[in-house]
DNA sequence: GCGACAG
DNA sequence: ATCTTGTCGC
């Protein structure tokens, strides 16, 4: 007999980064009552972030499961949900909803995803190693992604750094169904990026991801999940800052610290002659100044060739 | 009006 | 990220 104590654990998904956005939405939406109406904040407020409002709002305007009874916080309602709402009893006048406050409905209930995530990134936060773990580098291995309605084209390049040629690239498919929003972009991306890793045959010493790694509010940019969940040396680069302050590195070749909080979460790099600087932070298993000193010697442009090589791959296997 | 948040 | 034509410049 097998004591429960001793017995392994029963699937625990708990914050798993299995969450379904538009499952999780489907059930906040089923609950805003006939002749009542909510707001993209109040609905963004019951998935857990009410940052994600803007993502709830695109969601919706693409969606075919979209909702007549949500509206932004001035009341204002799209044509093809005036009708709807009047058939309600809601009157809208020039577009928008008269007397909103009479007919807002804020009680929604919900176990907060978004919360659920957050924690789980705080817990990939505290397993980051920001210290080197790998010998000589020889082949780096870039990720980028395209969107094409509801799929992603995950694409790869490996490229040998001692002449930056791309000595492996292949390009997978994947149905996306979580929103971009800003600070979870991991969960977007990376089912894509590890189906797309599992395609890898050279040997590769360091990952590239287009995002950030530590330079993240919560110290778990893409570039940390990536690197804590494959259990690999992973660099994140962005192309813009997603939290921080930094100066603009003069001369090419030159970078400057990144400060968030007074503590250094990156560099900006000046990568070409343009002004545009990219944003390098680790991931996992790199120090900052290997961060910087590896991305540096993979930039023929602006964009390390992993990541340029990739971004050409993804885009070209839009197509089909 | 200000601030502004990867892809 | 995506929507999009031509155009300016190295």
């Amino acid at each position: 007999m097998i004591s429960f104590l001793t017995a392994p654990p029963i699937s625990n998904n708990r914050g798993s980064g299995s969450m379904m956005f538009s499952h999780e939405l489907e059930k906040v939406l089923s609950q805003i009552p006939e002749g009542r109406v909510t707001t993209f904040g109040e609905v963004a407020k019951a998935l857990g972030d009410v940052r994600a409002s803007r993502a709830v709002s695109d969601f919706l305007a693409r969606s075919r499961q979209r909702s007549h009874r949500v509206v932004n916080a001035q009341g204002k309602a799209r044509p093809w949900q005036i009708e709807s709402l009047r058939n309600e009893g809601i009157a809208v006048i020039d577009g928008r909803i008269r007397d909103l406050d009479h007919v807002l409905f804020r009680d929604l209930r919900a176990e907060c995803p978004l919360k659920l995530l957050r924690e789980e990134q705080r817990e990939v936060a505290d397993v980051v190693v920001l210290e080197d773990d790998f010998e000589d580098v020889k082949n780096v291995c870039g990720f980028d992604l395209a969107y094409e309605d509801d799929r992603a084209v995950c694409a790869f390049a490996v490229v040998d750094v001692k002449n930056l040629d791309v000595i492996e690239k292949d390009v997978v498919v994947k149905e996306i169904d979580f929103p971009y929003i800003p600070s979870y972009l991991t969960y977007r991306e990376y089912p894509a990026i590890r189906t797309a890793y599992e395609r890898v045959r050279n040997d590769v010493d360091v990952l590239l991801i287009d995002g950030h790694g530590y330079s993240h509010p919560r110290r778990a940019g893409i570039g940390c999940h990536v690197g804590v969940k494959l259990g690999k040396p992973t660099i994140g680069v962005a192309k813009s800052l997603l939290v921080g302050k930094t100066r603009t590195p003069s001369r090419v070749g030159d970078s400057e610290r990144v400060l968030h909080n007074d503590e250094t979460i990156g560099y900006a790099l000046r990568s070409s002659t343009s002004k545009r600087p990219i944003y390098i932070s680790p991931g996992h298993l790199v120090s900052f100044e290997s961060s910087v000193r590896i991305v540096k010697s993979l930039c023929k442009t602006r964009i390390p060739e992993p990541l340029r090589q990739a971004h050409l791959a993804a885009t070209a296997g839009k197509g089909g």
